[in-house]
DNA sequence: CCAATCGACTGATATTAATCAGGCGTTACC
DNA sequence: GGTAACGCCTGATTAATATCAGTCGATTGG
């Protein structure tokens, strides 16, 4: 339901106001001056304000003030109150950019339809259906998650349908390559896009002092390499086998020509990328200022979701250099959660989550 | 420029405000009644409408009616004209869904402010999706380094001069905020791109524990709060405003069409995205392997190569906040790089960097 | 004008996680 | 079949850096 922020001096007046309202269905905050008006309308978003002029501390003229100038609540529809008839109160209120004007006494119905008058405005003024023919939310589903490009399989399909690109089919050779091989190494120049067809494949970058730091893992289905293609620079990460894997390449200019041919894919890879970033950054919190317990515990959920049947099978050394730990540490804490039986540990290894709730939740 | 339909139909009223409105810089189409001011409205596509109530024909009342049935029409400005001055007139009129009432007689100031006001107050609420029409791709300068998009402000220049996009002119009112305002915040729903005119912002996320990374900085002739509207999601992040600062807001709809209108902004985009993506993760390799007095020194560069002048002006936590680590370890360094002579300090607190490449070199 | 607040800074201490060193079991290989 | 290599793990030590507690000076607000 609407919510509506009143903010009014005269208890009396703004009891009795708030009461009608709520009598007709809004959800009402109330408060008793200007400044707390701004306060709470900061943290309540209304959704529309009903503003007195005469108040202490800071009257209906500041409020509105604040409310243009703040991004936040410029936005909200804005109804002065006040006892004032007189014409240059009134047009000094609506040149301030207020959306209609009250004076009081008012009767209910008076009050009732300026809220419902100005709702409706707003309403048609600021459209809320998604321009979804021009921002494409497509059937294309991320369903692997902001890391991984599954969506992009669906639509290779659909551009093979199509026809118009035939270097994209399937009917393309898969390409073996065994484990622990570079498929390409920070510095080369990107030729093609890969596609896991089987296998795991890491992305890593290297620091002058030798260390890595994992920052992609991939499965089948997944693409990758595809960063240096869209920035247009050589490789600034290396990839390398984890097992036996199939490849198939897409030639750099299929891929371009493919990324140009049709808005949506565009539109999909600056949400993939957008999602990236944005996943960058909260890694970087993270690493910034959480414990190493639950940078761990986060990167296990993380993994827990993506990779198949929920096992994890990664050598402690890769996933050391996925946290951005040294591994004595990671083994040292994965040991500590085995105890604490948040998770189980095969003879091979692989690692199990078992309570990903109680991972997730446990603060350290 | 802003054109504004009166509909009126006395006479002199109309050519006497019309030639007001001249002067005042508006172009002005004029109706002798409601019905003429309906078909010119839907001609003419104006700004802003200024009706009059009483009129033969069709009065204003069923102007406004027509107005909001008729989705061309609803989104535009209606400020009723009235010699009545009852209270339940005006009520009747704002009930309607008017934006403004004036009363006849009325003196020039009066009009003119009751426009502006109207104008900015639209322009802050609303944005007018016009059907796009795909204008000529220009070219775009790709010097534009990846962390700002300055080559956005030559695009739209671009938009602006093939005039299909009025909303994206320059004319567009600055908006004025003050310092350590949140702009938006983490969880809200973008609703438009931001351009700096003026000032600096940052943006930043916050952990649990209340602690703050600071993800970006922003300078006059950047744009930001663009990741969330092209991921489609919610702000992951809130900006903040360091001093005083001039906003330009682009409404959501407008930068989207933008986006896809012309293959090579997108494309740019994903350039600047990728780029992104590349930029954090060597962050993140630097925070994982890096000392704390290393990760100083690059963000200290990075900002130096930023920044105009080379002159780093940030408060000590902000600063911390970028790099991730406690203040006082920054002081430290900082103090360290002091003693060094690799930065100055003034008094002020601002930093500059004086050895740049020894900055770079001394490996720790 | 004084008190309160804030930002830059310093010293002492606590905590965390990296490093070093080595054990133990399994696999790979001559 | 022996041994070298490797991956997983543990203990002790050490280095790095966060935290706590405060000083000092400048700015702000009543």
């Amino acid at each position: 339901m609407m919510t509506i922020l009143l903010i009014e001096d005269n208890d009396i007046i703004r009891e009795n106001t708030a009461e009608i309202l709520e009598l007709a269905g809004y959800t009402v905050h109330t408060a008793e001056n200007g400044k707390i008006g701004v306060e709470r309308a900061l943290t309540d978003k209304p959704d529309l304000v009903i503003c007195d002029i005469m108040m202490p501390v800071l009257d209906g003229y500041g409020v509105l003030h604040i409310f243009n100038k703040n991004p936040q609540l410029t936005g909200v529809p804005f109804i002065f109150l006040s006892a004032k008839i007189e014409r240059t109160d009134f047009r000094k209120g609506m040149d301030l950019g207020a959306d209609d004007y009250l004076t009081k006494p008012f009767d209910e119905s008076e009050l009732l339809s300026a809220i419902e008058g100005r709702i409706n405005r707003f309403q048609n003024v600021r459209p809320q259906p998604e321009p979804s023919a021009v921002w494409p939310s497509p059937e294309y589903d991320r369903s692997g998650g902001p890391a991984t490009a599954r969506w992009l399989e669906q639509f290779m399909n659909d551009a093979r349908q199509v026809g118009n690109l035939q270097s994209l089919s399937t009917e393309r050779k898969a390409h073996f390559v065994r484990k622990k091989q570079y498929i390409y190494s920070e510095g080369d120049e990107p030729t093609r896009l890969y596609f896991l067809k089987s296998g795991t494949v890491k992305t890593l970058r290297s620091n002058a002092g030798g260390k890595e730091f994992v920052t992609g893992l991939y499965n089948p289905g997944d693409f990758f390499g595809y960063l240096a293609l869209l920035d247009n620079s050589d490789h600034t990460d290396s990839a390398v086998t984890l097992d036996d894997v199939e490849l198939i390449y897409i030639p750099k200019v299929d891929f371009q020509q493919l990324l140009l041919a049709d808005p949506a894919v565009s539109a999909q890879f600056i949400k993939l990328l957008a999602g990236r970033v944005g996943e960058r950054e909260e890694q970087l919190l993270g690493m910034a200022y959480n414990s190493l317990r639950r940078r761990v515990a986060d990167t296990l959920l993380r993994l827990h979701g993506q990779q198949p049947e929920g096992i994890i099978q990664l050598s402690r050394d890769d996933l050391a250099a996925m946290i951005g730990i040294a591994t004595e540490s990671l083994i040292r804490t994965l040991s500590e959660f085995k105890q604490d039986r948040l998770i189980e540990m095969s003879a091979s290894g692989s690692i199990q989550v078992m309570q990903p709730e109680k991972l997730l939740r446990s603060n350290w």
